[in-house]
DNA sequence: AGCACGCCGACT
DNA sequence: GTCGGCGTGCTC
């Protein structure tokens, strides 16, 4: 039931302190790739703010816009080409910290600031005032006086009527248990009084929050310096603590003390659709659920929460990395969980790092960033001992479950057999054993491997044609459960051809390698009596499946869960007791930077499922390469010490967090035209002490939705800023319309 | 980002 | 002869 309230909604008060511009001319900045903002005339006895949000003429369409800046002096297009401010929306002014932000981003990132503050208008829905529903109460109509005969239809509305709130006729003909003309005819008469009702955000945290859960002494110390730290203006902590060390009920208490200062908290989350078990803890500690935002939200979620945020009515916002953009009028405490997780780098539109830029917004704002993470980013490391950030340890697993035992299969001695009828198989006898185990102990099973569809690769046993994405330079993976080949880069899709289309030839496709599909099918030769669910990104379709499968296992209607990294993200299983990774070596190939590091926060997440509850867990790693140091790492469980080589490998190699880079990504259905702005690009490189350019090369998908694409990488020391040596490279070259040139600061993946 | 203006193929 | 394809370019 929708929470209403009949207080009048609409914001009409004007800031205080606000700079009321009486000048003709206003700077508008759009939500759109302009490069500036523009000018525009405020017509006679319209009055704006910096931060107003105001609808304006472009071309022959209306945009919505923001008043940028204190009014230019001049400025460069003539006043009798002004066009003139249309309107002025009725909700509050885009703070100027939000602003500041804004062009933070766009500079530190070299995008346009109109696309930044794009994400900031993100729900324009919320800019309309909001329609009321018609509310019922009992009106000032004697309904004797009136003439009225009290039916006891009618006697039951007026009862109902008589303790409460307005209600909506629906509602209250459901209450009285009569129907909509009997409230109507009421009404008429005068009995009852219509009232506009206006839905209440219902976001409110209470500030006085029960006391959560008895802490342990560790925690307490840190939820107690965590709290300090709110009143203290801007820090950044990191809270660095194994999976169940109480990292959340710490930062919680953190939230709290910022709620007590009244002040607004975000929690930015990796992947909030997949985190019901997150909210659900909220609400155990908060008693009310918090404002939710990201990408699934329905419009009417995202209206009512961007409303919210805007009037300082939602205390407590979680969301993905967008809610960063959110019109907060004063955020006091941003929290990022999972601050490793890569979901945090936007890739595509103004590619961003979200754990990077709460950083940016908290310095901006005044106020401290808290990154947690089980496993931390060797970037939140370096910065924690270089002295930039400060840092809590939460060592010991909480309520004494312990830690599950993590051991390696070499899959050179230990070679899954083949399965009659299957041709090759993937599972490892001692791994096959453990499941068996397991599943005769009534626990239950995880097997991941992180590979979408049946395999890999799809090729012609006659010719060795392999069957390749038509606009990438990619295979394209079978999918058996949809009946189709897929690029799961450009989501090209086609039917599995009935014969090869190189040599004709019929049944001849042969797979080559394991995805969960062909994982699922040797599972079930293996384990027919088994209940087996697949969780993949294909068949989990939002939120809501994602909420069904995990409910499903916790009800222990599954025994044995195959899927990809979809069930490694923060999901308590307590009855799950042994995790097998297929593929441990998965993520290590490619020369990746961050191979090495991605991979050891990936299984470490994965083993961190098995054994939560009192139950010991058991994580079998398959891989051929027992050696490898992200091995060797995760099953003596000394993260430490990997770390320690990792960051020394880096130093040694002048990579990132020792140094600076920046990726320049070019691509043209045209290849020459390509490479005719590449080779411009390298002839204008900067040049210096500290700075190096690398490139151009083919990408590594160097086709990609038919695009041809080259990369150049700038990197500098960590001391030297690339954005000016970039802005001045990129202003030398010429590049035509049809050549796309993007540029990626901080680069994540290698694509 | 839209939307218009602008030059080349299949249709009333 | 027009309707319409989407390639370039502008929007205060």
């Amino acid at each position: 039931m929708a929470n209403r309230r009949a207080n009048p909604e609409p914001f009409t008060e004007v800031t205080e302190n606000a700079q009321l511009f009486a000048d003709e001319r206003v700077r508008v900045l759009l939500p759109l790739p302009l490069g500036e903002a523009y000018d525009y005339a405020l017509p006679p006895g319209m009055t704006v703010e910096a931060g107003s949000i105001v609808e304006v003429p472009l071309g022959q369409r209306r945009v919505t816009g923001v008043v940028w800046d204190a009014t230019p002096a001049g400025g460069k297009v003539a006043a009798e080409k002004l066009k003139p401010v249309i309107r002025v929306f009725d909700v509050p002014p885009l703070p100027e910290v939000g602003r500041r932000f804004v062009d933070w981003v766009a500079a530190y990132y070299l995008a346009e600031p109109g696309t930044v503050l794009k994400m900031s208008l993100s729900a324009p829905a919320a800019l309309e005032p909001p329609v009321p529903t018609v509310g019922y109460l009992r009106g000032e109509g004697d309904p004797e006086a009136l003439g009225l005969r009290l039916t006891p239809a009618r006697r039951r509305v007026l009862s109902v009527l008589a303790d409460g709130p307005p209600r909506p006729a629906a509602e209250l003909a459901r209450e009285a248990g009569v129907s909509a003309g009997v409230i109507k005819g009421l009404a008429d008469a005068g009995v009852l009084e219509r009232v506009a009702m206006y839905d209440a955000p219902g976001f409110e945290v209470p500030a006085d929050a029960p006391e959560g859960p008895a802490l342990s002494e560790s925690q307490a110390a840190a939820a107690r310096s965590l709290s300090a730290k709110v009143r203290d203006g801007f820090s950044v902590t990191l809270i660095d603590g194994v999976t169940g060390s109480g990292k959340t009920e710490v930062y919680f208490e953190a939230v709290k003390a910022a709620l007590r200062q009244g002040r607004q908290v975000l929690v930015l989350l990796p992947e909030i659709a997949l985190s019901a078990q997150w909210l659900e803890r909220f609400a155990a500690r908060f008693g009310v659920a918090p404002a939710v935002w990201h990408s699934e939200c329905t419009q009417a979620q995202r209206r009512a929460t961007w409303r919210a945020v805007a009037r300082g009515e939602a205390p407590v916002v979680v969301g993905a990395r967008s809610a960063l953009f959110l019109p907060y009028p004063d955020l006091g405490l941003v929290v990022v969980d999972e601050e490793h997780d890569q979901a945090f780098k936007q890739e595509d539109g103004v590619p961003y790092h979200a754990r990077d830029m709460a950083v940016v917004r908290a310095r901006l704002g005044g106020f401290p960033a808290v990154l947690v993470s089980a496993t931390p980013s060797l970037e939140s490391l370096e910065n924690v001992r270089a002295g930039r950030y400060d840092s809590v340890h939460l060592p010991e697993r909480h309520a004494g479950a312990q830690l599950p035992d993590i051991e390696a299969i070499d899959m050179r001695a230990d070679r899954p057999p083949p399965i009659q009828g299957h041709g090759q198989s993937f599972i490892a006898p001692s791994l096959r054993d453990a499941v068996g185990e397991t599943l005769a102990a009534g626990e239950q099973a995880l097997l991941f491997l992180n590979r979408r569809g049946y395999a890999p690769l799809t090729l012609c046993r006659a010719c060795g044609h392999r069957l390749q994405c038509p606009n990438c330079t990619a295979w394209l993976v079978e999918h058996r459960l949809v009946d189709s080949l897929q690029c799961h880069h450009c989501g090209y899709m086609a039917r599995v051809p009935q014969s090869c289309p190189e040599c004709g030839a019929e049944h001849s496709f042969a797979a080559c390698g394991p995805g969960v599909e062909r994982l699922h099918e040797e599972v079930k030769a293996l384990f027919p009596e088994a209940r087996v669910a697949l969780m993949a990104s294909d068949t989990v379709t939002g939120p809501a499946a994602a909420a069904r499968f995990i409910e499903s296992v916790q009800n222990r209607e599954i025994d044995l869960l195959i899927g990809t990294q979809i069930v490694a993200k923060g999901n308590h299983f307590p009855y799950l007791t042994l995790v097998g990774v297929v593929d441990a070596d998965l993520g290590l190939a490619g020369g990746d930077l961050r191979a090495g590091e991605r991979t050891y926060q990936l299984l470490h997440q994965v083993a961190g499922r098995a054994g939560r509850a009192e139950r010991p867990g058991r994580v079998m790693l398959q891989t051929y390469e027992p050696v490898h140091e992200v091995i060797q790492a995760l099953v003596s469980g000394d993260r430490d010490r990997f770390l320690a080589v990792e960051a020394e490998n880096r130093r040694k190699a002048g990579m990132p967090p020792f140094a600076r880079l920046a990726a320049l990504i070019l691509s043209s259905p045209d290849e020459a035209a390509v490479d005719a702005v590449a080779r411009a690009l390298a002839r204008a490189a900067p040049q210096g002490e500290g700075i190096e350019v690398m490139g151009p090369a083919p990408a590594p998908l160097a086709i990609l939705r038919g695009r041809h694409r080259r990369r150049m990488l700038l990197r500098t020391r960590r001391d030297i800023a690339p954005q000016p040596l970039l802005r001045d490279w990129l202003r030398q070259v010429e590049v035509p319309g049809k050549v796309r040139l993007s540029v990626d600061v901080d680069p994540y993946h290698f694509l």
